[in-house]
DNA sequence: TTTCTTAGTGTATTTGGTACACTATCTAAA
DNA sequence: TTTAGATAGTGTACCAAATACACTAAGAAA
């Protein structure tokens, strides 16, 4: 008898209760040595029609959230074995106007043009990148989701180095300061800015020099993996972080 | 034409899809001068029968997960209008026996003395305060939703003064100090922790001392509410942080 | 050869964190 | 009343990281 109400408490009618859809938006930025964008679709429900919306899949049943974000961003870029961090859960009631959909937010940084953008799936449906600063209006709650995780992105910028994968194999360092400043929104002083990325090992000089540049050429970087594995394997091996 | 394919593909057919229930775990922290413990019933279901579990529940349909969080912690503490935040989704496919859960975590850190275990329904359920290190097994996944709000709270410790309410009106700065130390599971360096205190003008002095101890008597100090609620206004006024 | 453009460099200051040991005050017991 | 025990309270020196700031160097193009 106790133990059955200790089961009602725990699960209450689990089958009268509320169940909700669960749908994973993954929020995939992409940086093209200008610009930072988001990967959106147009979206054609009611009310939100023609408003950009971002890439978002209902989770199957046979996979966990972590696993759904993965084949999303599979399924629509081509891209796999990347950082994919969960940003957190959004469940207002009126959320999606059909249903209770509660969606578990995830972020992705990836380079623009390793999207390319003739996968049928998504030609058909316009997914386009669109400039931050282009996103005023998105449909559901998506713009309070994009926040979220531009915020979160930009902490982890810091923390973590998520621009490895993000530039060609040689890069100079103003392409570097320009990816940090596209990213966190901001101008960074040259000096400091390279006195910090010396001080993390994480770049290494190559010897070569850029060309066909119509000014004073830079010296060419490459990212340490050496230092990369050590103090990063995480980001490399597995790509959830708990 | 193509305005069907696009609803489904962005709600791919709702109602034949995966439904799943969501629930809300609260890591109900909670410190008595001495220790950080965790709410905790005992789970009275297969294969978990005995072991602790975190206070949850499923989610209302008329209300959002911080509303539930914020009721959940109500109906098993008593408690309301204290500071609750997401920790993140937990969305195994087999993390409940019975059916598929996805559950959102969220933390809270209160007196232990608020928490009066004389509700009817709790003390039905034997809620309890566990000790952290008494921990080691817990029903479903709740060690790891365990850690996860730990490493949070931790976090959160230091950025915001989550600590402000823990305390009777007037403390020293050595209990201040042991609230620390507790949540934090470290000793800290005494003058380097009285700096610190001082710098963010957190607390300031009564001229009072306190009595009836049987060696020297400390200085004693309050909140200094000004200054609480010009810089963490949001700790107060807002429960959630986005 | 001059001009334009971008690359590249160093120092001084401040700030925050850390390491570290002794004196002061009260109670209780001898 | 003296002494022992317990906890409160205090300051300085060092190091690391962040910030502010301005000129010279190298190549291309005119």
């Amino acid at each position: 008898m106790i133990e059955r109400e200790n089961i009602n408490f725990q699960l209450r009618e689990i089958d009268e209760h509320l169940k909700a859809a669960i749908s994973v938006d993954c929020v995939i930025f992409g940086y093209d040595q200008s610009e930072l964008k988001v990967l959106t679709l147009e979206c054609n429900m009611a009310p939100y029609v023609g408003m950009p919306s971002l890439i978002g899949d209902l989770v199957n049943e046979d996979e966990n959230l972590d696993q759904a974000a993965t084949r999303i961003l599979y399924e629509r870029t081509g891209i796999s074995d990347i950082f994919l961090e969960q940003v957190k859960a959004f469940g207002e009631t009126d959320r999606h106007p059909l249903e209770r959909v509660v969606t578990i937010a995830y972020y992705a940084l990836i380079k623009v043009d390793e999207f390319k953008n003739d996968n049928g799936a998504l030609r058909q449906h316009q997914a386009k990148w669109s400039p931050l600063n282009q996103l005023e209006e998105m449909a559901f709650d998506h713009r309070l989701i994009l926040e979220s995780s531009l915020h979160l992105l930009r902490k982890r910028l810091i923390e973590y180095p998520l621009w490895m994968k993000l530039l060609p194999k040689y890069f100079s360092l103003p392409d570097l300061q320009n990816l940090f400043e596209a990213i966190l929104g901001t101008t960074l002083d040259k000096r400091n800015f390279r006195k910090k990325i010396s001080n993390l090992e994480l770049v290494r000089e190559v010897g070569k020099m850029q060309k066909d540049v119509p000014h004073r050429p830079a010296k060419l970087y490459a990212v340490n993996e050496k230092k990369l594995k050590k103090d990063f394997s995480f980001l490399l091996q597995n790509p959830f972080i708990n």
